[in-house]
DNA sequence: GTAAGCCCGGAAACCGATTTCCAAAAAGGA
DNA sequence: TCCTTTTTGGAAATCGGTTTCCGGGCTTAC
């Protein structure tokens, strides 16, 4: 009736079987200690006709090592993109036979800074060796849970956007990724630009970390070069995913026709879908009358009413170099190497959407 | 060097500060046993402030009592509404002060039968209390482990699709989905009906939780009942989800216009969103050529060409269910309670993207 | 004042492994 | 054959907790 653990099969079952000691078990089924060939083979066969697994708790609790468990920290699963690179990741890892369980919650999540607490400290107790941090949409707070950790000796790896713990970072450089978005506009001949903004729900204060922060800023540099002054109307704030399409497009559609933008960078192509539609129905031209570019080069881009002209996220790059550095730290043991910040920037990918302005 | 733990304060620590044995400060910590107020009270601040934290390893060994986490196990995590239902029903858990973490390979793993595995081997040696199960993607050898797994005393939940294992299962009744959707067809009018059946890459081979098997019977009962006999070239077979809608729209129009269907039941959104736009183009009407039904009701169903008509996949009911159950068995302790089979159906969410067949 | 009873804290066994150290047995050399 | 060296298995400590049980000191009652 209790929780108790039923009719595991124990070294000491083993060793009674054998008329042995656990000790001699336990040296012979890890093959360290003196244990003659013959013995061995008779203690393995004993061990695997009985079904004895040893007890991981004990192991570890013993050896004083901690778990070779890898383990995913995502704060927030959003649609598409965060998903797969997180399961990049995982996959990564899985070429070096390590299998990573994923913490995260929900995009609709109704506390996701509590939620996440909840987990970092349950990640914390599991011990594990090392937590690889998706620090996008990561609550301010756990930033002190992980560095716990870290001085108890855990490893962190973060990516996706800035972090300020002191580890390895794989960041996606949103800046950049932004500016060539403007700029390739700009480059089209468009002087009336405007850009999609996430008002986020649940807004993270580290500021470095702040993605809306870093688009704006390739936005404006962008502009700087061309010598275009921004114009606050043009910066069209929207909340969730599932609706930021629909919001931007009444931000837009509110403009006089004259007033409107002739080009728009959006947050992502889910968005740029909704938004698309919405002003399509309006009767806009896209890209006669507006181009547009989104973000992520999402599956949808092709299947947008015009097929989108998006920024990619090299997601596959992005995983594998996160798993290179965690398996460079793991291995090297290079413990008093600085942490690395690696920028990963991304491409263009033109489709159908995005045309010179024109006029009339 | 090694990968010890460092510096962690122990229970012999504590006690040793105040000169006092282990037994105490265990009895004092955690409430049970005979310590006086007055010492208690020392105990604990002591403890405090050498910031002691019991070792859950050394815990869980000493009591014998499994570990109280619950794990989340989903197979194959594809595009959308897999990924909901996990965040979900770990939403779920959260009002229960319960965070599970997630194990799951990517859609396009290469090999997710041998992730599974060792995700599975993995779950196991962390002796979870719980493991909630999402049977749709899962390789068949998986349940084998789940079920040494629950002889060890581990509980399972399964959802979503039939398991071959005795749990309390949660069914989403995807032979109920089509049969709506075919019916829904059948009596706007249409009597050529087509239905898009994935061939999945990797296929699971339980029989009764085969989705495609369950959905063709669903659609055959369908038009049974209006006496209609399916004709195989109206079953469009396609692959990942990803290419799931050109595939299928090759496959239509490699039909003479005549010989074309005038209904068709897709899969999901996304693969609907795919086909729609690829037979626009090639100048199909839809409604007035094609009534499509989708399923899933995804958010971008309101955003395809024709805003999309799709079968709903309860899925806030869905976790909300599994987590119900869980904790009916975690609680009451019923132990000897058979196992139920709950089967929960959709509706249908009506938009633009079917009407009654118009002839010429 | 002494016996009975209760409360409180400590000693020790235990959970299931690892690991060090030691003694007995086997092997090898003279 | 006897002594040395190596091999091999076992005893015991340890990891960091929990839990049972026991005895000393204090209270209470007669």
């Amino acid at each position: 009736m209790t929780a108790r653990i039923n009719n595991r099969v124990t070294l000491r079952d083993v060793a009674g079987a054998l008329g042995m000691d656990k000790s001699t078990v336990s040296n012979a089924l890890s093959g360290k200690g003196n244990v003659s060939a013959k013995t061995r083979a008779r203690i393995t066969a004993v061990a695997r006709e009985l079904g004895y697994e040893p007890n991981p708790l004990a192991q570890r609790l013993a050896t004083g090592h901690r778990n070779e468990t890898i383990c995913l920290f995502s704060g927030v699963l959003d649609t598409g993109i965060t998903t797969d690179k997180v399961l990049l990741i995982q996959q990564a890892l899985a070429e070096w036979e390590l299998e990573a369980p994923i913490y995260a919650c929900g995009k609709l999540s109704r506390e996701p800074g509590r939620t996440q607490m909840a987990q970092i400290r349950q990640l914390r107790r599991q011990q594990p060796r090392a937590i690889l941090c998706a620090s996008q949409l990561v609550d301010i707070s756990v930033y002190t849970e992980l560095e716990a950790y870290q001085r108890d000796g855990g490893l962190v790896i973060s990516y996706d956007t800035p972090s300020p713990l002191d580890c390895d970072q794989v960041i996606f450089d949103r800046e950049d990724n932004t500016y060539q978005a403007a700029r390739h506009l700009l480059l089209q001949g468009h002087r009336r630009i405007a850009i999609g903004l996430s008002r986020l729900i649940w807004q993270p204060t580290y500021s470095e970390g702040d993605t809306q922060q870093q688009r704006l800023r390739g936005f404006f540099r962008a502009l700087e070069e061309f010598g275009i002054l921004p114009l606050p109307e043009w910066q069209f704030r929207h909340g969730s995913y599932e609706r930021g399409g629909e919001e931007m497009a009444r931000q837009f559609l509110s403009l006089a026709p004259a007033e409107r933008p002739t080009g728009i960078c959006i947050i992502n192509d889910h968005v740029a879908l909704a938004f698309m539609a919405e002003v399509i129905r309006a009767g806009v031209r896209i890209p006669q009358d507006l181009s547009v570019i989104g973000h992520d080069n999402q599956p949808i881009a092709a299947y947008c009413p015009v097929p989108l002209t998006s920024m990619t996220q090299p997601t596959e790059r992005i995983a594998n170099t996160v798993v290179e550095l965690l398996m460079d730290r793991i291995r090297g043991g290079g413990a008093d190497t600085v942490p690395q910040r690696i920028t990963i920037s991304s491409e263009l990918v033109q489709r159908l959407s995005v045309s010179p302005p024109i006029p009339g």
